[in-house]
DNA sequence: CAGTGGTCTAGACCACGGC
DNA sequence: CCGTGGTCTAGACCACTGT
């Protein structure tokens, strides 16, 4: 029955989604009332079961609806309120404080997930950043000692082989690159000195498996940032 | 054919999704291997070519495969290796298995700022949502329980006082829960009770402040977490 | 008990891709 | 062209819930 409806590109259990749905939003489906069962659903629509149950999994999904094995479908809410988010600008909404402390929070799960995923592999290219660190201090070009820094805590995001965390410590590790604040920074060699002592710890501490070295270097790295509070 | 195989309490899809990773794992399906086709498969484990459809589905969502239409399917990657590409999409681009990952790294590092910055009132939020799940847990309702599971996590992120955690953990946990149909998350009283263990030693470990029993219960939570595929 | 949702099947038609 | 995945159907059996 209910011939093949050709015309709509539309998948027939989005139709009856989006019927059901104006139901609800006109009212005839007020809360709390109890949907046809799905046997009735699909005679009344003219489609299969199996159609009408993706539609009652779409409901189900936003909220709209809530099923009860053996007992029947009821409306949950009226209209359910979609949640649409957009990561699109959350990291550019971010001041100066939000993005230290995000990149604080960030580099900790990094360096704490990289302690149970990385692989030698990961550990000798730590080493290799903190050696390039090293030697870049050495000729006092801190310039390039800093982007350097941001390397390596790009790397650390990659030993943690989570995407999301190399996405975003990429993300924040530029924009901070690209602030001109940073270039406010005044390092001299007492400070790139003892930045590289922390660097040092917090790669140690992740090659030795120590939760609690990394967390402490890690707060301490940040603590003592140069940077204006407030 | 294939009469109902009534002997397994697991669903078709499942273990013919579990088979399919089985053979990944061994090898016998090489990256860039094409798999038979649906309905050849659908005959090998002599299930529906319905079956078959939900298993890569599933397979789908985890990454394990990619699917082009009117071509077949392929082995996308053996296990857990990361995608490289794209900074675009961010969360949205993430797969089930990945965003576990996401989840427990930005929940770790929620836990351990919050820490630090809890206050007070935001200590006696998470108690109170731990009360909550355990009656949850007393009646049973074990999709309320997960759904305030899901807002303990959100709080702690609150506690952190790190406006991008915030954002980033209640996507990636709204997400998860649309997802969560698809986990077929079989909930027993015992797993229950263990889950709620858990949450509580990590609600008491924050309040502590012990970074080390932080980082503890949430490597635990995320390692017994009930999802295909570790 | 009868009715409901949960699952699975066998078969059909379509649109698309490679040969 | 043929085979593939994408979609939908009609019907079946099961486990559960209400009465």
């Amino acid at each position: 029955m209910a011939s093949q409806v050709s015309s709509g590109r539309q998948r027939k259990p989005e139709l009856v989604a989006e019927a059901l749905l104006a139901k609800i939003r006109s009212g005839e489906l007020p809360v709390g009332e109890r949907l046809p069962s799905e046997r009735d659903l699909a005679g009344e629509f003219g489609v299969s079961r199996n159609a009408v149950r993706e539609a009652l999994a779409v409901l189900q999904l936003s909220g709209n609806i809530e099923t009860r094995l053996g007992d029947g479908s009821y409306i949950a809410r009226p209209e359910g309120t979609v949640r649409d988010e957009n990561d699109a600008g959350l990291v550019a909404a971010l001041n100066i404080n939000e993005l230290l402390q995000a990149r604080e929070a960030l580099e900790l799960a990094s360096a704490l997930t990289a302690i149970r995923r990385a692989t030698r592999s990961d550990l000798l290219k730590l080493d290799a950043l903190v050696a390039e660190m090293e030697e870049h201090l050495e000729q006092d070009d801190y310039k390039t000692y800093l982007a350097t820094t941001m390397d390596l805590h790009r790397a650390i995001a990659s030993a943690s082989r989570t995407p999301l965390l190399v996405s975003l410590v990429t993300e924040l590790t530029t924009k901070h690159q690209n602030h001109e604040w940073l270039l406010h920074t005044r390092y001299t060699p007492a400070i790139g000195a003892y930045s590289l002592d922390v660097h040092q710890a917090l790669v140690k501490a992740i090659r030795d498996k120590d939760v609690v070295a990394v967390y402490e270097s890690t707060s301490q790295h940040y603590h003592d940032y140069p940077v204006l509070q407030g």
